[in-house]
DNA sequence: AAAAGATATTAGCAATGACTAACTTCAAAT
DNA sequence: ATTTGAAGTTAGTCATTGCTAATATCTTTT
């Protein structure tokens, strides 16, 4: 899964939880980016078997496509909120961790995790 | 300056920490990169006033270049301390801070080193 | 002096991941 | 029914950043 790919899926996620349904177009106005690179972001998921998509174009999360998009939300969330637990403002921590959350490993990832466990 | 640039402009730095001189095919050993590659970014770092070359080959840092040297390098370390303190392995530490380093923002390195500078 | 070696460069390729322009398709509005 | 508009796709561009192959240059060895 590459970097684009994740968010791509994050996005799908996240739109999934506050709206009940999921169309390219939506990606597109979400992320700002052009409709001719989400439709070719979509086909990649689609293509690598992350979501579905009906001839409606609406999308939907598989399996695997679900776990991923939990593994990098969850990434996401715990270090946005390391972040802010060292004193950074939201906005420029949630940014930060965007960056983050794709390059790390499982191991610093843990860390930091357990690191705000601990704080709360 | 590109995230390459910084990691030619880092190594540059540590190499002439421990050696009198630096040319490309020393970068390249170090990086474990072709010399082609070496050649352009080498290039561009001079292009942009980060570095000198001289007829010989050698490489030197002008003042923005050291400055701009030192500041990555300072992120590498404190990123690498950083998650160290927390407890992840020497070798994984500096190859997360190693991506780390070119992404986040200024806040948030700096609360990342204020956090360690507590730790000491 | 000729051959060999080390260093650097040029030219061109590939992957990633964004973009615009132009097209299709289908539904909604006049 | 024709027009308009929304959604998606196709085709092709661009930047970044790595690569190989081939070439140039200069030094060192035989």
């Amino acid at each position: 899964m590459k970097e684009s790919g994740e968010m791509y899926l994050e996005t799908i996620y996240i739109l999934l939880k506050n709206k009940s349904y999921v169309r390219s177009i939506d990606i597109a106005e979400y992320m700002n980016y052009s409709k001719p690179s989400v439709s070719r972001g979509v086909g990649l998921l689609k293509k690598n078997g992350y979501i579905t998509v009906d001839k409606d174009g609406y999308i939907t999360l598989t399996d695997i496509g679900k776990k991923a998009a939990e593994n990098i939300f969850e990434r996401h969330t715990v270090l946005t909120q390391m972040l802010i637990s060292l004193g950074v403002d939201k906005e420029t921590a949630s940014e930060d961790a965007c960056k983050m959350e794709h390059v790390i490993s499982e191991q610093s990832f843990n860390a930091m995790k357990k690191h705000i466990e601990f704080y709360k």
